[in-house]
DNA sequence: AACACGGGGTG
DNA sequence: CACCCAGTGTT
C-alpha cells in the first residue's frame, strides 16, 4: 500500500469544499492561512470572505489604515495577526516591488509567517515540496508513527518532519498531499474518539496497534488562568446636541493592543469612590455613577471579570480634567472603531435596551 | 523551552 | 470543565 495514493485518493472522495482551495493566488492563500491559524474553519470562513472583500488584493491590503483591518478583524481575535498582515502586504509592496514572494525561505521572512504558513503557501501556491506541520498533522502522524513524547521537542518533531518529506515527494503532489494530510486531521483522526474501526490506515498506525490512540499526542497541561479585574465607564455626555462618548486605543503590549476600548480602571476590588478620583470626576457627580452589569469573560489562558458602568454628565463639566488619552466620539460612530468582544456585546446590549425603552416610552 | 495572545465549539 | 482549533512572536 503507498500511503500517499490511499491519503489522497481518501481526501478526493472525502474533502470539504473551501473557496482558498480552488486558487493558486498566493495572495487569497496567504490571507485563508492567517485567518485559519489556531482557528476552526466554520469560525474562520465569514472572515474569510470579509477580509477578501474589503482588501481583494495586496495594494489594497497594503494601503489600508491599519484601523480598517482590524475593523474587519473584530471578533476574531488574536489580533496580531491582523497587525501582521497587514505590516507585511507593505513589505512587499517597498522591498518586493509587490511581488509576493514564491520560495518557502522568502515567505517565511514575512511577520506573521511561520514554519506551518510558509510550507502551506508555497506548497499551495507554487508547487514547492514543503510539508506542513500543523495541529491536524501532528495529531495524525504522531499516531500513525508512534510518537509518544512530547510534540514540541525537536527530535520528535524531525521524526513526522522526516517521514513527511519522504510521503510528498513520492506524492508527485505536494498541495494535495498537505491538503489531504490536514484533512484527515481534522475529519477522521480527530483528537477525541476518532472512528479508527473504519480507518484505512488502521493496519499500519503504531498508536492503534499500542492502545495509545487516545493518548497521542501527548499534551502537557495548561498553567491556570491568571484573573483580571476590568471597570469600563460608558460615558454618556452631553456635547452641543450630540450625544457622545469616551473611548481610548489601547497601546500597550497586552491583549487586544491597537483596539479600542472605553475609559478603564483596572483594580478588583472598587468602590464608586475610585472611579470617581481616578477618572477625576467631581465629587458631588458620584450620583450620576450607575454599575451597569457584569460578565465574566474567558479567554484561553485569562479569565475577565469585565464591570461596565455608566456615567451622565456634559462635555463642559470634565473638559478641563480629562485625560489626553482618551477621545471624545458622538455615539453614532462608535461602530466604525474595533472593540474587543466584551465592550462589543455592551454596546450591542445597550443599543437593545434603548430600542425597548423608546418603544415603551411611543406606547 | 515557556509564555502571551482570542474567541468559540465540543464532549 | 478540559481540550483544541489550517500558529507566531517574544522572553
Amino acid at each position: 500500500m503507498i500511503f500517499s495514493l490511499e491519503l489522497i485518493k481518501w481526501y478526493s472522495e472525502n474533502k470539504r469544499s473551501l473557496p482558498w482551495r480552488n486558487t493558486r493566488n498566493p495572495y487569497l492563500i496567504w490571507v485563508s492561512e492567517i485567518i485559519m491559524q489556531q482557528t476552526r474553519v466554520e469560525q474562520g470562513l465569514p472572515y474569510y470572505h470579509r477580509f477578501i472583500s474589503a482588501f481583494p488584493n495586496l495594494k489594497t491590503l497594503a494601503n489600508a489604515p491599519l484601523d480598517e483591518v482590524l475593523r474587519i478583524w473584530q471578533g476574531l481575535g488574536y489580533y496580531s495577526r491582523a497587525r501582521n498582515i497587514h505590516y507585511a502586504a507593505n513589505q512587499i509592496q517597498q522591498d518586493l516591488n509587490g511581488i509576493f514572494p514564491s520560495t518557502y525561505l522568502e515567505i517565511l521572512k514575512l511577520k506573521g509567517v511561520g514554519k506551518y504558513t510558509a510550507s502551506a503557501i508555497a506548497s499551495f501556491a507554487f508547487d514547492e515540496y514543503t510539508p506542513v506541520l500543523d495541529g491536524n498533522v501532528i495529531r495524525f502522524t504522531s499516531r500513525y508513527l508512534g510518537v509518544y513524547g512530547e510534540v514540541a521537542k525537536k527530535e520528535n518533531a524531525k521524526t513526522m518532519e522526516d517521514f513527511l518529506l519522504l510521503e510528498i515527494k513520492k506524492s508527485k503532489a505536494p498541495d494535495v498531499f498537505n491538503q489531504a494530510m490536514m484533512e484527515f486531521g481534522a475529519l477522521h483522526c480527530t483528537p477525541q474518539n476518532p472512528n479508527c474501526k473504519i480507518c484505512i490506515f488502521k493496519i499500519n498506525c503504531r498508536a492503534f496497534a499500542d492502545n495509545k490512540v487516545n493518548s497521542t499526542p501527548l499534551v502537557k497541561k495548561s498553567a491556570k488562568k491568571q484573573k483580571r479585574f476590568f471597570n469600563y465607564v460608558y460615558f454618556d455626555i452631553e456635547n452641543k446636541g450630540i450625544p457622545s462618548t469616551l473611548i481610548s486605543k489601547r497601546v500597550q503590549k497586552d491583549i487586544w493592543q491597537d483596539l479600542y476600548e472605553l475609559p478603564l480602571l483596572e483594580q478588583e476590588k472598587i468602590k464608586k469612590s475610585d472611579i470617581v478620583d481616578f477618572f477625576h470626576l467631581p465629587k458631588s457627580s458620584e450620583k450620576n455613577l450607575k454599575k451597569q452589569f457584569k460578565i465574566i469573560h474567558q479567554l484561553s489562558h485569562r479569565e475577565l471579570h469585565v464591570v461596565f458602568w455608566e456615567y451622565h454628565t456634559s462635555l463642559d463639566v470634565i473638559s478641563d480634567t480629562l485625560s489626553p488619552l482618551y477621545e471624545v466620539i458622538p455615539q453614532i460612530k462608535l461602530s466604525q472603531k474595533a472593540f474587543p468582544v466584551p465592550i462589543v456585546s455592551f454596546l450591542n446590549r445597550k443599543e437593545e435596551t434603548e430600542k425597548i425603552l423608546s418603544l415603551d416610552k411611543n406606547n
